[in-house]
Order: structure tokens, then C-alpha cells, then sequence
RNA sequence: GGCCCGUUCGUCUAGGGGUUAGGACGCCAGGUUUUCAUCCUGGAAACAGGGGUUCGAUUCCCCUACGGGCUACCA
């Protein structure tokens, strides 16, 4: 393999649905990876078993593929470093961690729950938290602080223990992050992070490092609350003998609640008024159902150009961009520091923007599947009717699903009338002019857009009328509705037959009500 | 509490020692349109505060405030 080429992974852990911020993270891998000629790797890190959540690790492959984000190795997939699951490569964490036990750079702790928990209390009777480091280490149970013997026999006896990361006490960590730069820490701060657990399994700090280097990952990218971890995790490279393979790392802000405060979590579901998660979750435990952007009726394209604005910007004015657009232009430098607090309404503005972008024959797909599950589907219709209906509905709509409510009445004859447009527009005497319209209509075959405006002011020059006297009531009369789509498209799309029997309809409707 | 990261219109953001502080969403007004929507034009709307440094600071430094994160044998 290319030492050199760039490769970046996306490492979720299964314990539930991706949510947003988990598929931006994914993106931005993915667009460096990509714009940079390399690959894009997907690792399940199911170190810890008792957060496993069925289904979780499906929901995230699905949600990537859905999104467009293309995973070039994975669990499902394979590839050159499989496997791609952390519970799956148990066997190969222990070794490096004993590395670093002989090196002296880590060692056994055998404290109990129940110990460490005793220690935080106390500390916690101080005002302080307590810190399992460099202060605190010699008072505890573990192979620094215990005679040599004594841990030789807890260890042939079989004692659970863990190993501990030993930070050393007065150094100066720095690194520096593709997006904040310059990073200095003391070491004093950083505590003794367990790397191994008892039962064998490594936690997040170790399993990480190891599978970065042995899967030759170029560029670590995650969310801002690994942050403070980061010193812990360029000691381990140190220890290792890795500071070479380190890959660069890059600390992305966090997603914002958009009211009340706090991070974006998956604990929100639906309670925001929009969805956190791409797709649809169902809760195996609680059998909760939240919902997700696709069944919304979101565009992937319109998710990914959202997703990526959270934070990104191209540095020019443009707003809408594709995947391959996003790939072009992305880069580091141009990630937003700050958190950023999601806005509903622009996301709805961008799913419009690709919408009206969209061939209008795919729109007409979807209104006729629409149609057909709504049971409105009717013979006579064709695919040039609803085309055209697609074609009058697009700048109307924000999504597709959207179409078959907004022109209802193309489909269905209006029960109801915008009394008020007629009352402010009916003139005594004008009923005769709308029956010549009806009487016209109905018996005019092949009736379209030109013709029916021609016939319609025709008939008003004979009546006395301006268009404007009488063209609101029309459609009214027609839709049941003061607004909607062209209405002489829409004469022509009903059909002369059909126009004649609404009209009708509300000559009878505009009759009862003002006799009363 | 301790530590870390951050702070430009309501929101997403551009910019960066001298600018009329730019764009987008949303909002308002006007134009186009038979209506609505689309589309076009315009408008209101921001550099958290205080100290420095400097001829000059929104931009650099410090402090404060505020926001966020971390503080597990979770990731």
C-alpha cells in the first residue's frame, strides 16, 4: 500500500442511530478523503459491549449510503486491515498494552469499583474531583504504589486489573489541530486513562491509536469533546513509538440545540420540532420512533449541502453544492471554530432550492405514486397530465410530499369555496356570464392553456367584464381556492367537461348562500 | 469547582490593523404575475465588555463576562 496516500476513517460507536453531527463528522472524512485521492474508511468501535444497541451498526451504514458518502473499507465490505469491528480485534490491543506496562509507561490497577468510587467521594467532600494521576496514583492499588511481590501474586492469582496509562508529571504536550492550530497542555492535567479493561477489551484511548496506525489512517477527525483527551492520546503515540504514524488530527465544533442550551444529542429525537437523526430510528428497548430527514422528505443532496454549511463555508457566495462540488472545495482551513446552532428553516430552504433544481419528470414520478396511494389515480390520467401538473406545482412546493396537498384541486373537484373572494368580488347579474363560461367549457374537447384564455376574455368582452372583475372568481369557482396554480394551465389540465361541471357546481353553491 | 475550546446581524457565516463590516436563511417593502408561489430589486439587522499595543483596532495581546466541552474500566 501507498504509505503516503490519505486515508480517513469514520468511527461511530453502535450504541444507537447516527444523528447529524455524527454524519457531518462522516462527511467531512469523507470530502478530505476523497478531494485528496484517498480512501474512506468505516471502523465500528464496540469496545464497550454493555452499550451495544441492535440494529445501530446497520442504521449507520445505511444512513452513509443514503447520504452518498461512499465507505471504500468496512465491516460489510472488508478490505486490506479487516476486520473493521474493535470487538473483533480484541486479540490484538493486549500486546501494546503490555508494551507500554514494560516501558514503563503504564501499569496495573487492581482498584475495585466501589475503591475508585470511595476515592471521588472523598475528593468530592473537598470541593474537588478526584483525578486518578500522577497526585492520587501512590495511594491506590496498583503495581506503582504496591511492593513488586504483591502484584506478582494478585496477578497469578488472578485479580481483575486494568492498565493504566502512566502521564508523567511536569511536561508540555503540544500538538497541533487541523482546525484551532497550536495546542499546549500540562501533563499534570491529564489523567491515568485506563487503556485496558479487565476484561481484556482496550477503552476508546487505546483501541483508537492502535487502529489508526495499523490502518494507516492520515487524518483523525472528531467532534470537540475528545478535545481534552488529546493529550493523553499523543503520549500514547509517544510511548508506542508512533509519533511519526500519528495521524493529524482535526477537532470539529460542535452541533448546537438551536433553543435551550447544550450539544445536539441523540437523546432529542423529535423533541426539537425537526429531526435529529437522518432516518427514521425505532428504539428496540422503548419501541420510541423518531424520525429522520429521508422520511421527511428531505433530499439526500439537500441534507449533505445543509450538513456541510454547518460549520464549512466555500469561502465564496456559493450556497448550493453537490457532493462532487463539496469535494472540490473542501478543506480544513475554511471550518468555523465555534459551535454551530442548526436552523430548521434554512435546511427547508436548501431541500427547496434542489427541488426546483429537479428535472420536472421527477417530480411527476413521485406525484403519481402519490397519487396512486392516495387512491386518486384515475384512468384517464397519463404521464403527459402529470408532468404538467409537476411542472405547475414545482416553484409552489418545498418537498415532493408536499405536491399532492398543494394542488389538491387538479385531482379533486373543491367541496368548498373561498367565500370570501366571492363575496368580495360577485356582482349582481355576474352568474350569467360564468353560465355561458360553463356552458362553453363543457362542450369544448381538448381544451388547452391558450385556447381557454382565449375563450374565458373573449366571453368576458361579450359580458362587459375586465379579466380582473371576473378571473379571481374563476378560479375560485374552479379550485374552491383564491390561489393556486396558473389558472388557465389548470382549465386546460381539468379538461373543458370538467371546468363546465365545477363551474357549475358553484353557480348552485354561490346561489344557496346569498339567499340567505 | 478545575481544565480546555470558543465569541461578527435572531440564525449560518465572510473578512481582517485604515472596509459604506460582505453573503445566505428568516423578516419587511417594491417590481413582475389574474392570484399565490417562483424570480428580480431594495430595507431593517452584528464585530460581548474593559484595558492595553498602535497614528489608527472589529482584526494583535491581557482581563472579565458569556457560551460550549471534558472531568468513567462510555465513546
Amino acid at each position: 500500500m501507498n504509505p503516503n496516500k490519505t486515508r480517513l476513517r469514520f468511527a461511530p460507536s453502535p450504541t444507537g442511530p447516527l444523528h447529524m453531527g455524527g454524519v457531518r463528522t462522516a462527511l467531512y472524512s469523507f470530502l478530505y478523503a476523497r478531494k485528496h485521492g484517498g480512501d474512506f474508511i468505516l471502523r465500528i468501535e464496540d469496545t464497550d459491549q454493555t452499550r451495544f444497541v441492535p440494529g445501530a451498526e446497520e442504521y449507520i451504514a445505511e444512513a452513509l449510503k443514503w447520504a452518498g458518502i461512499v465507505v471504500d473499507e468496512s465491516p460489510e465490505a472488508g478490505g486490506p486491515h479487516a476486520p473493521y469491528r474493535q470487538s473483533e480485534r480484541k486479540p490484538i490491543y493486549g500486546k501494546y498494552a503490555m508494551q507500554m506496562v514494560e516501558s514503563g509507561h503504564a501499569y496495573y490497577a487492581f482498584d475495585t469499583a466501589e475503591e475508585l468510587e470511595a476515592a471521588r467521594k472523598k475528593a468530592g467532600m473537598n470541593k474537588e474531583t478526584f483525578s486518578y494521576g500522577p497526585a492520587t496514583r501512590m495511594e491506590m492499588n496498583n503495581s506503582l504504589a504496591l511492593p513488586e511481590s504483591i502484584t506478582e501474586t494478585w496477578l497469578t492469582d488472578g485479580m481483575p486489573y486494568v492498565i493504566r496509562l502512566r502521564v508523567p508529571e511536569n511536561e508540555k504536550i503540544e500538538f497541533t489541530d487541523l482546525i484551532r492550530g497550536d495546542l499546549s497542555f500540562e501533563s499534570v492535567l491529564v489523567d491515568d486513562k485506563v487503556l485496558l479493561k479487565s476484561d481484556g477489551m482496550p477503552t476508546y484511548h487505546l483501541a483508537h491509536i492502535v487502529d489508526d496506525v495499523l490502518m494507516e489512517i492520515t487524518h483523525a477527525v472528531r467532534g470537540e469533546e475528545w478535545l481534552p483527551s488529546a493529550p493523553a492520546h499523543i503520549l500514547i503515540y509517544k510511548y508506542l513509538g508512533w509519533h511519526a504514524r500519528m495521524p493529524q488530527y482535526a477537532h470539529l465544533p460542535l452541533l448546537l440545540k438551536p433553543d435551550g442550551h447544550g450539544k445536539l444529542s441523540k437523546r432529542d429525537g423529535d423533541k426539537l420540532g425537526f429531526p435529529v437523526f437522518p432516518l427514521e430510528w425505532k428504539d428496540p428497548q422503548s419501541g420510541e420512533v423518531s424520525t429522520g430527514y429521508r422520511e421527511k422528505g428531505y433530499y439526500p443532496e439537500a441534507f449533505v449541502n445543509m450538513l456541510a454549511f454547518l460549520g464549512w463555508n466555500p469561502g465564496t457566495e456559493q450556497e448550493i453544492f453537490s457532493m462532487e462540488d463539496l469535494i472540490a472545495n473542501f478543506s480544513f482551513e475554511h471550518v468555523h471554530k465555534a459551535g454551530a446552532r442548526f436552523d430548521h428553516e434554512k435546511a427547508i430552504w436548501y431541500n427547496e432550492q434542489w427541488l426546483h433544481r429537479k428535472p420536472a419528470a421527477i417530480l411527476a414520478h413521485s406525484l403519481k405514486a402519490q397519487l396512486q396511494e392516495a387512491g386518486l389515480w384515475k384512468a384517464l390520467y397519463d404521464d403527459a397530465f402529470v408532468q404538467q401538473c409537476a411542472e405547475l406545482l414545482q416553484p409552489r412546493v418545498q418537498f415532493e410530499n408536499q405536491m399532492l396537498d398543494t394542488g389538491s384541486y387538479l385531482f379533486t373537484a373543491p367541496t368548498t369555496w373561498d367565500d370570501a373572494i366571492i363575496s368580495k368580488k360577485w356582482k349582481p347579474g355576474i352568474e350569467k356570464f360564468f353560465d355561458a363560461v360553463a356552458e362553453i367549457m363543457k362542450k369544448t374537447d381538448n381544451l388547452d392553456g391558450t385556447m381557454a384564455e382565449e375563450i374565458f376574455k373573449q366571453l368576458a368582452a361579450e359580458h362587459n367584464y375586465k379579466p380582473g372583475e371576473v378571473l379571481q372568481l374563476m378560479r375560485v369557482m374552479v379550485s374552491g381556492q383564491s390561489s393556486g396554480v396558473d389558472l388557465f394551465p389548470m382549465m386546460a389540465l381539468l379538461g373543458g367537461a370538467e371546468v363546465g361541471k365545477r363551474t357549475q357546481l358553484a353557480l348552485q353553491h354561490i346561489s344557496k348562500t346569498t339567499n340567505k
